[in-house]
DNA sequence: CGGGATCCGTGGCGATACTG
DNA sequence: CAGTATCGCCACGGATCCCG
């Protein structure tokens, strides 16, 4: 998180993007946000989020839901049984940040390409190098 | 770079917003296209991007230039003099993304505040606490 | 003046294990 | 089923030195 104690960032308080992007910029944010977008007003469980994100850990889907829950762009329903069920949805302050998410997502998925590829060059893939030597 | 070897990372190329939050999302990336995006068609020098970006080492204003010029979005142009002049614009490309991200940082500036003061109430500031016990 | 190379600290994030 | 706690890796990013 980027909150420090107020000691040696004189810069950041002056640029909210910067902490907009600390926060959606995080590995798995965005791809939570958009799964509860697609939802619309709908709730999604903690499990189905986690079966449609492959490669997410407990961990950090948790520690995604909990600060966009603290942030106020995620709402959190908690059903009292055993076992316990958690319904999470986006709020009004997410559904208003998705749409500017969303502009930004058409733009990527129209020119990720022409960057990809611009990069591409200098990008060598390591056919297969999978050797284990000692770690 | 977000380029893993191949292990583990399955679900990325379906998701070109990940990969362009990857680069927006660095540090100093959006500071720079920000500036960049103020001066219009013009260019701006090295020196003076590092002068109106207190904090930032030449180091990591180097890699975000150099990123961004990779990837397409700023365009480098050198005087071969003594000392030589390096002069940055944002092409075409880094404009029509410009625009998106203008959006979100008038969607930030008017709702950071929000975000922030939500997760204010979690944070406490330890007074003093010091007690000297051992001594 | 611009910027590459190197060393190193910090923290994001993944894997595993345990609780309610 | 949902979530936390602990450990460890490694990429991001800062400081410094040096080169064109």
């Amino acid at each position: 998180m980027p909150q420090r104690t107020g000691r040696g960032d004189l810069f950041t308080p002056s640029c909210p993007t910067r902490l907009l992007l600390d926060r959606i910029g995080t590995k798995w944010t965005s791809m939570v946000v958009k799964l509860l977008a697609e939802a619309g007003a709908g709730e999604v469980r903690f499990a189905e989020l986690q079966r449609r994100m492959p490669g997410v850990s407990q961990k950090m889907l948790s520690s995604t839901l909990r600060s966009l829950t603290t942030d106020g762009l995620v709402a959190r329903r908690v059903e009292p049984t055993v076992p316990p069920k958690v319904h999470y949805r986006l709020t009004e302050l997410g559904h208003s940040l998705e749409v500017h998410l969303a502009g930004l997502r058409e733009w990527a998925e129209t020119h990720i390409g022409e960057i990809v590829r611009a990069g591409a060059v200098t990008r060598e893939e390591p056919p297969d190098a999978e050797v284990p030597s000692s770690r």
